[in-house]
DNA sequence: CCTGTCTGTCATGGGTTGTTCATGGTTGGA
DNA sequence: TCCAACCATGAACAACCCATGACAGACAGG
């Protein structure tokens, strides 16, 4: 985890999601703010995050189906926030994998002192773009294994990778046909923000391409969107 | 931890003490309840205990002050109840190092809910090397014997380790694949901290590696995750 | 007390990554 | 079609991080 933790923020009410999206700034957060699950969705595949704040009730998919969805696919923590006080949907939360819950009306200073506990558990085994464990992934003629944390061709050639290439092919591997955007890479791989001017990512895409691409003049496998990002253009399949 | 954890209740009212040990008693958890915060010193010295649930308002030493000893001296999660409404003093509480808090009055069934939360973070990420327990780890084609502090290789052939060697070896065996950085493997491995520029992790990487890696200049086994730790890239089955 | 092993510290060298910058490609409008 | 603005590329460089040999203090066994 990077130095400012990244928080995703889901509520549909303006009036509570944008003044707390302020607040967990100032305290030390790097906030995410989302109005729906669908949005949210979107953002956990997109980003990095470290921990999802979620509001039980919400027209459409509601905060239990999404804390059900987050926790079948990851290990990120949630902690839901409920406006009822019926103790049976607090504990429905906690049982389908919530960390906590926090009961609205709250102090957002409360909430801040919950998230850091959660973080003082958590610091131990966290770290960002891990595979699941021992995964595969196949790509045109190509295997990235998580496990060796390497390349393989289909000669079965193993070709190492460096940590920053790596983290990076996974990104790729993960979200393929996807455009992602530097920003976007930069957290997903290193959980920073780009400074001005940051061109950290495309210099690690010319590595990689040098590596992987039959001819890295004409990239086929690393497919830049102009003024967009990159994107793996291959299908992809998890072994 | 066993298969029962073993929690540790500490209140001065018997009202709430009894009924409440017994309901945990009969959720699948070992339960000793005591009465006072000196009591509850003298058990916490004398078994294992897994977990401590902490009444905030009690004559003599308060739950506030136990919780800063407990935090002080272990890693033993706490959860305190209170009967307090005001908000600071529960957030004094989580700040203080409390894993949680409950409000009296609750529901047995909630502080079970949380109970549970709090032992599923911490068997994910839990720190300190496991009690050498006689187990063997096997992975890559070595054996580490870990009544003997030994590996031993496919033809059968032992290798010593030294003290540091096996301590590291043993902690990369009980996290496979896993990213562990300089930090954790000497906390892990030591229990100590990191002072700035400490290279010691390092060069016992280096020496391990020099034992165990076919190539030690292209390690296969031993990971480095630049910026990041070290990782075991390994399938680790315990026999 | 001596000796050998173990282990942390230091210094040096090499690998990896971020930044800068000149160059060339892409885009949209003139 | 041409041009200006913008963007991406990759080489060169600098900063940073890691690997490892040498050394010395700690420690245990004789």
């Amino acid at each position: 985890m990077s130095d400012r933790p990244h928080l995703l923020l889901v509520d549909d009410e303006r009036s509570i999601r944008e003044p707390l999206a302020q607040y967990l700034s100032r305290n030390g957060f790097r906030v995410t703010a989302v109005d729906s699950a669908a949005e949210a969705r979107v953002r956990l595949n997109a980003n990095a995050i470290d921990l999802v704040i979620l509001d039980i009730m919400m027209p459409g998919e509601d905060g239990l189906s999404l804390c059900r969805h987050i926790r079948e696919t990851s290990e990120i923590p949630v902690i839901l926030l409920t406006a009822k006080s019926e103790e049976t949907d607090r504990i429905v939360g906690l049982e389908m994998g919530a960390d906590d819950y926090v009961l609205k009306p709250f102090s957002p200073r409360e909430l801040v002192a919950r998230i850091k506990v959660i973080f003082r558990r958590v610091a131990s085994g966290g770290q960002r773009v891990t595979a699941p464990d021992g995964a595969t992934y196949a790509f045109a003629g190509w295997l990235l294994k998580s496990q060796e944390r390497t390349l393989v061709d289909s000669e079965g050639v193993s070709l190492p990778l460096s940590t920053a290439e790596y983290n990076l092919m996974l990104a790729f591997a993960t979200r393929p046909n996807q455009v992602l955007s530097r920003d976007q890479l930069l957290d997903i791989t290193q959980g920073r923000e780009a400074n001005a001017f940051d061109r950290a990512i495309d210099n690690q895409i010319s590595r990689l391409r040098k590596k992987i691409e039959p001819d890295p003049k004409n990239p086929t496998l690393i497919k830049t969107v102009w003024g967009g990002g990159y994107t793996l253009s291959a299908e992809v399949r998890k072994l």
